[in-house]
DNA sequence: AATAAATAGATGTATATACATGTAATATAT
DNA sequence: ATATATTACATGTATATACATCTATTTATT
């Protein structure tokens, strides 16, 4: 769907205008295809990206910071995500013995087993929705990149 | 920045896998920015892109689904972005007269000021911060509308 | 005209964001 | 060694998202 019609309006003041606006409205498309999918297994969107940073470590554990540091929307309140992954027992929470001012997380056995089935969910939903040849994806990453060089 | 340096970690499937944590990443980045800047003048993100969908068709008076309708995210919840609004007097809300299920909304001078005032300030910071041609935006454009395609 | 269906938007709830502040543990300075 | 600063995290608050449900009004059906 062209931009003006998912916002309903043509009145952009340039091409790179209307990218912030294009950046802006392709990621909350994106993130609300993707949490429609994570419905189904019970998960949000940044409960899911949690597990998937355990997975990447696991089955070390990983303190709240480091989580937190990988984390897409780097405002995230990991330690209140935590309490609900905690809740539903798709992780493990404890006090780091050797500094007790770090929080440890790890993966339950139902935890990994709830991502290994979400994961294949997303993944084969992405592959049917995101079709661009790898050339244009790469083309795409540079583009980000250099729109965010004054980072 | 590098994306990889962003989320802290190089472990993307392919490039389409990368692009699409870029655009949220980004988005992220983006609407953060724009935020920090609309604080100053006591606005949310939400609430200024409500106020520039009311100044596109003023000084006529807008209802709530049409504003909806031109959100960037599609599940905002617009009349409570709107009783914020009318809480500091930057709107006026009414009933429709024609249609009583129609509540009617319009920028009071106070809400065009203030949105005169910030659009000038984020426009700046726009600006100066993403810094691609008009080439290489109107190819960022078409990039995230191929990768939308399916919507 | 009376009834049913559709529409607009208000409101409620769980979760998240953004950010400020509080608290305990550890590291640093004197 | 004691005081101070720093760090990691928990917690509180306002606002937003995502979505369900309720209510008033209008439109369509019979």
């Amino acid at each position: 769907m062209k931009l003006e019609q998912a916002l309903q309006t043509s009145r952009f003041r340039n091409e790179t205008h209307k990218a912030s606006l294009n950046i802006l409205y392709t990621s909350w498309w994106l993130k609300t295809t993707m949490s429609r999918e994570l419905k189904s297994y019970g998960l949000t969107h940044e409960q899911y990206n949690v597990m998937r940073i355990l997975k990447g470590k696991s089955p070390e554990m990983m303190c709240v910071k480091d989580i937190a540091g990988r984390m897409i929307e780097k405002n995230s309140n990991v330690p209140r995500i935590i309490d609900r992954l905690v809740e539903k027992k798709l992780v493990k929470r404890q006090t780091d013995s050797n500094d007790k001012r770090h929080t440890v997380v790890q993966l339950t056995p139902l935890g990994l087993r709830l991502l290994e089935k979400s994961t294949k969910g997303i993944e084969s939903l992405m592959e049917n929705l995101l079709v661009v040849t790898e050339k244009e994806a790469t083309s795409l990453n540079t583009l980000l990149e250099k729109i965010r060089q004054k980072e």
